[in-house]
DNA sequence: TGCACATTTGGTCGTTTTACCATACGTCAA
DNA sequence: TTGACGTATGGTAAAACGACCAAATGTGCA
């Protein structure tokens, strides 16, 4: 692996690390629907305005977010909206891992108790 | 935010999380080609086995590979696939990074001098 | 059975992350 | 200009993470 690669692949993983937090990937979902100020974020999740304040930086330092001071306020925005575009791999993951936990119940089912499968 | 959409939320940035690391990252990619064992993966990264095998199981727990042991060696594989779709948007958004380095870089560029853009 | 190999697990330690508090900063209105 | 408001920053303590070493586990072969 070349310089070059492990600088990508460390930035690619700093993006996802970035969204790899319950707070971030919330807020990023907020995003979604169109740009927010610091407070709407703060208002809608049990944090500290210090806290949602450093967790925006950590999205707009891994450019997945980026600001628009307009008067007393500060807005943030998707900045590559296809990032969202993720989700339902995302979720099918989830998906397949209950299904593996469903099948893995059924072998413990004790009905008919089948040992070959 | 109901407990259930937090739970959701929550898991989804667990998914993020564990690819969110320059190695697992790495290794899922490789498993994109097809299974892998430790070993092929090990012998092609500077680190320990312990910390490849632990890698390896954030990957699993998270539910973004499984495992196939045959013999005395292990494989893993990507469970779901479409995991790696998500590149092209996270190449992008190093891109639009990269551009605003450039429209930055611009603006600072000693040429002109131009300070109305 | 016992050894050798592939992988995992446990332990330790330094680093990073995160939440909260207090405080600083910038902007608008009076 | 001063005060109030919205947001960012610095500090701190607790927790999580990551890398390495040592040791345990499991598997196939002699």
């Amino acid at each position: 692996m070349t310089e070059k690669e492990k600088a990508l692949i460390e930035a690619k993983a700093n993006i996802l690390k970035a969204l790899g937090h319950p707070t971030r990937l919330w807020m990023a979902e907020q995003l979604a629907g169109g740009e927010k100020c610091v407070c709407e974020l703060a208002e809608n999740i049990n944090a500290d305005f210090s806290t949602v304040s450093k967790h925006l930086t950590v999205l707009k330092q891994a450019g997945v977010v980026e600001v628009d001071k307009r008067g007393k306020q500060v807005y943030y925005r998707l900045k590559v909206p296809c990032i969202l575009n993720f989700m339902p791999c995302v979720e099918a993951v989830l998906q397949a891992t209950a299904q593996s936990h469903i099948e893995l119940m059924d072998q413990k089912r004790p009905i008919g108790q089948i040992d070959a499968v």
